[in-house]
DNA sequence: TTTATATTTCGTTGTATGACGAAATAACGA
DNA sequence: TCGTTATTTCGTCATACAACGAAATATAAA
């Protein structure tokens, strides 16, 4: 088991790279995340605490919601890998849609419903 | 699918890890790959051909034998995770000892039997 | 305390992948 | 040419993993 081994397998998936995508906009938590991506609450839960493991997301609790976050001081090697992966497929159809869809993402309306 | 899916992907297994650590000694045919690994001949030729298709290796004929060696002019973000790759896991013992088992693989010897 | 909401964990299912041996292909040598 | 060696491709098997829904947990609100 290499170094990045954790860190490859989790960006070895697109739909994980899609979630870096929306938080590199801004935090996000798991409702908005799930509402955007359009997958099961347990599927986003368990790709986010993948990319945790791989410490490439950090997240905190914020009330009954956990904010999932880009770290902010990430070790060197992960902080190379994110930037190659956010400065890619910006010119991708799901990126832009799923990044223009974050600005009418509303938690208040998503979660409490 | 993103850019560097197949990057990440042929990077999350360690066996093809170790098969670029062996190539950042020294280009190697199959069967010298195989040697120091210890696998089926058909498992090595397709982390081979995986990592190839990654952009990660090169290969040429050389009569019977096939030279694979890390390309001389990759791609950037290639580069970039190629020298994450290989100035990591330097203190492995598996990479070490791979690394080391290079100095004593004889084509000729192994190959011709 | 009870109810509702957000998230995680668990068990299942279908698909992807690593390993193998056997068969097919390519190139050297007799 | 025919046989040998190196490599690739193919079919199979076991395991890994992404997705799901249901159950468990945590916190807010009533």
């Amino acid at each position: 088991m290499h170094r990045y081994q954790k860190v490859h397998k989790a960006l070895s998936d697109f739909n994980r790279v899609r979630i870096l995508h929306l938080l590199a906009v801004r935090p996000l938590c798991v409702c908005e995340i799930t509402d955007i991506l359009g997958f099961a609450t347990s599927t986003v839960s368990q790709h986010l605490s993948l990319l945790r493991d791989a410490g490439l997301v950090e997240s905190s609790k914020d009330g009954k919601w956990v904010d999932y976050r880009l770290p902010d001081h990430p070790a060197p090697g992960i902080r190379t890998m994110l930037d190659l992966t956010l400065n890619s497929d910006l010119d991708e159809a799901t990126i832009r849609q799923d990044r223009e869809r974050i600005k009418s993402v509303d938690r208040d309306a998503i979660c409490r419903t």
